[in-house]
DNA sequence: CCGAATCCTCATGGATACTG
DNA sequence: CAGTATCCATGAGGATTCGG
C-alpha cells in the first residue's frame, strides 16, 4: 500500500522529491559531482534561485552533499550521498516511463480536444 | 538520459504525473475499479474540485478510463487503462522509496535546523 | 563564481454553494 | 451521487539586483 501512516508525511515527502526540479538535479548528479554553474547549464530552463532553493532543500533532507573550497574565485562541489544515489532508480524508472510514454500522452491530448464539442 | 528533447515535453509530462494528487489517486485505482465516491473518502484530504481535475487529466491523457451508467442516482466508473497500469511500477517504486526513507529524512531535517545558528 | 534578497505574477488548490 | 461554478488564500517560481 501507498500510505504508510494517515498519508501525511508521506504525501509531504512525496511533493519534496516530486517537485518540478527535484528528480532533474537529482538524475543530473548521477554523473557525478558537479559545481553549481555545471548544474545551472546543463539543467535548461532552470533559474539561479531555484537552483539554489532546490539544493537547499536536498540538502538539508540529507540527499546532497556541498562542499565549498575557499577559492578566488569561489568553487562549491555538489553530490550525492547514498541516500541521494538510492533514489536514482526509482527517479529513472519514472522519468524513462515519461519518455517512453510521451508520444503516446500527446496523442491522446489532442485527441480528447478534437473529440469534444 | 533523462532529456530526450530539449527537456520541455517531458518536463511537462513529468509535472503532470508527479503532482500532488495523481501517483495517489493511480496507486488507489491499483485495486481496480472505483466510483467517483470510493476514490473520495480513500484517499484522505483530497478536495472533491481536485479530485475532479485531476481525473479528468488523467481521461484526458489517456490513464483513466472514465464510464457513466445512465441511472438514479448516477453511478461514475473509474479504472486504469493499459498505459495507466504502466505506470504503477515506477509509481509504487518512488512511493516505496518515499516510505522506506522518511525516518531518515525527518532527523536529517531537524539536525538541519540544529545545526544551524 | 556563488549566492542572498526583493519584487512580482500566476497557477495550485481549498471552501463553499449550487445543479441534474 | 457526481459533478460545476465561484471566490479567495497561499506559495511556487521568474526577473532583477546586490553582496562576499
Amino acid at each position: 500500500m501507498i500510505r504508510g501512516d494517515g498519508g501525511k508525511t508521506l504525501r509531504a515527502i512525496l511533493d519534496q522529491i516530486c517537485n518540478k526540479w527535484t528528480l532533474l538535479i537529482v538524475a543530473t548528479l548521477e554523473q557525478g559531482t558537479l559545481r553549481f554553474s555545471d548544474l545551472h547549464h546543463r539543467i535548461p530552463g532552470i533559474s539561479q534561485r531555484m537552483l539554489t532553493l532546490t539544493l537547499r532543500n536536498l540538502e538539508r533532507d540529507g540527499l546532497v552533499s556541498r562542499t565549498i573550497y575557499a577559492e578566488v574565485p569561489p568553487r562549491v562541489e555538489y553530490a550525492l550521498t547514498p541516500i541521494g544515489e538510492s533514489l536514482i532508480p526509482p527517479a529513472l524508472a519514472l522519468a524513462s516511463w515519461a519518455i517512453d510514454h510521451v508520444p503516446q500522452i500527446e496523442e491522446n491530448r489532442t485527441r480528447f480536444l478534437y473529440d469534444r464539442r
